[in-house]
DNA sequence: GTGTGTGAATGTCTTCACAGCT
DNA sequence: AGCTGTGAAGACATTCACACAC
């Protein structure tokens, strides 16, 4: 299953953190607004401003990559583009293939954002013989039965699944097994996968269930200035239970 | 990553930790299943395997909320899932709204994994005119003149962002103006917003880099049979997944 | 002076391992 | 005997603050 590994043994000083190349991308985004604009260089608090994070932060997360920029003048913008994109893998053509053409999968296959980042969408593939030829974003659907040949034909590593939960487990099962090796999945499912295949997941119920704790919060909170937070925890007690605010009726929610 | 909001001052004692916070619904997510099938207890262990991560964590993080296991037997599911359901917010009713009915609000406006969550779709918002009256997953779409009114007539809380990026930060302007103090965007842009406001993101394209990132590493060190080589990932970040049982589709993706 | 690069300090999250309850 | 709940240890991530290069 998707979790797992109890060894992983100590970084090799060779690694970037983990936490640092999750926000490669987002200063990558920021250097091609500015080099778009024709901006030479750039320092660290005004890129961090643009990126969204703090310039300490940005700086740490550069000193991995390497001293790529200049003291006292701050960073090249065109040749720090290169040496982001060059550490992400994006100088090369990644061919992708989204499985599940319905509203998502449209959605994703309109997506203006792939070519310009290294990425192309190979082939879109639907398990709905109606869908078979139509094309999507002036690509033609394929039919799941061909799934194999597809991957196989055309040296795809990175699949996307944007089928129902349902189907994605089996999606997933056959992508692996015809080569991918990284998969990003919106279906609201836990994918098990061998070793050495990276899941990446995205979904919006969990995002929006986030969120709701916080305005729940918020709600709760803006009664106390003083920051002691609604009811401490109900330790120990499992009968009583209760400590929002508002007295929420019960019931459990449907599905 | 997201914006757990933009800086939370120290004063957090009482809080559940923001990781903990993020895999709540992914418990709940495989709480719900269980549920489904009757399953009267589960522990730890077992449950965690559902939820794809290792039960130690999930035992912490329950101890977040308070003790609701029994020692020696597991935990109650229905008892869980409203513990969960509570503390994230879900008991109650969330009328959001959707800005931008392209693919992308389309997609999201047919998402099942709303109203099986606590939330609502309030309304569907766009800026062209054509659009305004069509129905889309059975709701009419109203024009960006009426936002406001909209926003403060349903007393919405919550809103997706779901516009092409140069239209972001304007819409996230108007939102906040009028009342919105949680906004979820898919659009590939920083939004700025006042203290206060929580700003969730979502971004395909950071994704999918993430994965090209891991995958050039696989590639570049094949050559380690003795086991050497590149962490298996199987990722989790932080946005992650979720949701029911049955054929829902997630959404996601900038322009 | 200006702004990078980085050790050291601090904070957060995960994992271990076992005491304690059922 | 079995499984939770949790201090303590460890890994990881962020922030601080300043020496050093330009």
């Amino acid at each position: 299953m998707a979790t797992g590994r109890t060894h992983r043994p100590a970084t090799r000083s060779r690694g970037i953190p983990e936490a640092t190349v999750a926000r490669l991308p987002l200063y990558l985004r920021a250097l091609t607004a500015l080099s778009e604009r024709s901006v030479p260089t750039v320092s660290s608090e005004e890129l961090a401003a643009a990126a969204g994070v703090n310039s300490a932060k940005l700086r740490k997360d550069f000193s991995y990559l390497g001293s790529y920029g200049t003291r006292g003048v701050g960073y090249d913008v065109e040749y720090l583009v290169y040496q982001i994109s060059r550490e992400l893998g994006l100088t090369q053509d990644w061919p992708v293939v989204i499985v599940g053409i319905g509203n998502l999968g449209a959605a994703l296959a309109n997506y203006g954002g792939f070519a310009s980042r290294g990425f192309r969408v190979a082939a879109l593939i639907d398990a709905d013989p109606a869908m078979a030829g139509k094309p999507v974003a002036g690509i033609p659907v394929q039919h799941t039965d061909d799934l194999e040949k597809i991957i196989e034909d055309n040296g795809v590593s990175i699949g996307v699944i944007a089928t129902p939960a349902g189907a994605a487990q089996q999606v997933c099962d056959r992508l692996v097994a015809a080569g991918v090796t990284s998969i990003l999945n919106f279906a609201p499912t836990v994918l098990s996968v061998p070793d050495g295949v990276d899941v990446r997941k995205v979904d919006l119920s969990i995002e929006l269930q986030i969120l709701a704790f916080h305005e729940q919060r918020k709600a709760g909170e803006e009664a106390h200035p003083d920051g002691t937070g609604p009811a401490a925890v109900t330790r120990e007690s499992d009968a009583s239970a209760d400590q929002g605010p508002d007295g929420d009726v019960p019931a459990v929610m449907p599905a």
